[in-house]
DNA sequence: TAAATGTTTCATCATTTGATGAAATAATGA
DNA sequence: TCATTATTTCATCAAATGATGAAACATTTA
């Protein structure tokens, strides 16, 4: 995960809406849920939501599953753990830190 | 940590030399820097630096401290945790994960 | 007190972002 | 095939964001 990259994520998921289908995403874990799931519980236009689900797809955070008609979208833990990771890197320089990174490490 | 405060954080470290800024002072530890310091480091124009400091303080991940006619720039150790937190909250619902928030302390 | 240093504030301007609703696309079922 | 369902694309417009350099402010040192 390089500078440019995460910025791309944070930026994605710094949005009101964004941030909830995220958080929605992460607590459905590696199933997913549909994109008409999400805007009816999210209560989010169709349109205004394919487009934060492109935002946060485009940023890597989220993977898209075909699954008839419908799309399934997940989060993606990998990029969480990166992100993380790279928001933690090196903190303190290591000394007398009791961060562990290596710990977030998801389903 | 709430929903807009979270947006808030994200919505500071979303930007390049702001996201740099902050993994320098996570990576100095709580001395942290002084503004001048951290402008020569990332050669970042005073004034610019000037608004990306305040945008980070005013998001809660930095902390000020005045030394002399310097102001010394802090991460906040406790905001990284906590949005780290909000981010990965009761992720897959707990189940078979092994994501461990609560080892996310640091310093 | 005057000069130097460190940082912030301000005004201007260009760019990016996001909401909205209508229309388009794609896949399924009658 | 035709209608229905699920999702995306598009055009328009308003609002937020960020870069820049000059000026202001505050603190220390001579």
């Amino acid at each position: 995960m390089d500078a440019s990259q995460t910025v791309l994520a944070l930026s994605a998921l710094a949005h009101e809406a964004r941030l909830a289908v995220f958080r929605l995403l992460v607590q459905a874990g590696t199933e997913g849920l549909a994109a008409g799931v999400i805007a009816t519980r999210l209560e989010i236009a169709p349109s205004a939501l394919s487009f934060h689900l492109k935002e946060l797809t485009h940023a890597g955070l989220l993977v898209q599953r075909p699954d008839g008609r419908k799309i399934h979208y997940s989060a993606s833990f990998v990029a969480m753990t990166e992100l993380i990771a790279y928001l933690t890197d090196n903190c303190c320089q290591g000394a007398a830190c009791e961060l562990n990174v290596s710990a977030v490490d998801c389903c």
